[in-house]
DNA sequence: AAGAGGATGAACT
DNA sequence: GTTCATCCTCTTG
């Protein structure tokens, strides 16, 4: 039973090359999840841009291949989930054409459909930021684990998609700050390559 | 073959 | 604000 409300993205969308641009883009997208014949969607408030080979926070820098991050260098258009801490599933799209290993990381989302299901998922009963606000727990809401690494975001039958249902942001409305997490990348820590909805309250407040 | 550390979150004080 | 859970991936030997 596919929810199709919106219009899917495409890989015209995935391969384009400005990964840090893409992350913007994907603001007010829907991101959906499908499968056991379970559908849970949200809005996308908050991204993040890793990008190969000059990013040193991004997991491929220097384009470093190996069994996890060769993943990110297929064409754009797929899913790159990885665990961290091991206990956190983190999501991210791949993007931009083979060969080049760029992903932008979804951090938080606004529930749409199905919150009970995802309220179930993380044992919660009310629906706030801590349901969905976090890259961890917002994979564990959509039911999201490493099992969907590599998953196409394209076909028709995905588990997992991002769809378009027209919610506008204005650039005027994307707060810009630096990445957290990776103090380890010196200076590229220091980019402005996340991106978040302005006063939106399923992020955390902008600094 | 083994060890260190990580794109975090939750439960504490 | 601090602590720690917990396991996969990469590096090194």
């Amino acid at each position: 039973m596919a929810q199709l409300i919106g219009k899917r993205l495409t890989k015209s969308f995935y391969i384009q090359e400005d990964v840090v641009q893409l992350s913007k883009d994907l603001l007010g997208k829907v991101l959906v999840t499908n499968f056991d014949n379970q559908v849970t969607a949200g809005k996308i408030v908050e991204t993040e841009a890793y990008r190969a080979p000059d990013d040193k926070a991004c997991h491929a820098y220097q384009n470093l291949c190996t069994n996890r991050t060769k993943i990110m260098f297929e064409e754009g258009g797929i899913a790159y989930v990885y665990l961290c801490y091991g206990i956190h599933h983190l999501f991210n799209v791949v993007t931009a054409k083979k060969g080049m290993a760029h992903a932008i990381l979804i951090r938080a989302i606004e529930p749409l459909d199905n919150l009970e299901l995802m309220l179930s998922r993380r044992s919660k009963s009310k629906a706030n930021r801590q349901l969905t606000g976090g890259p961890g727990v917002m994979s564990k809401a959509l039911g999201i684990t490493t099992k969907f690494t590599g998953v196409t975001l394209l076909s028709k039958d995905s588990p997992i998609w991002i769809e378009d249902r027209g919610f506008n942001v204005a650039e005027e409305n994307i707060i810009a700050s630096p990445r957290v997490g990776v103090d380890y990348a010196e200076e590229c820590a220091l980019w402005d390559w996340r991106f978040r909805i302005k006063d939106s309250k399923w992020t955390s407040p902008a600094k």
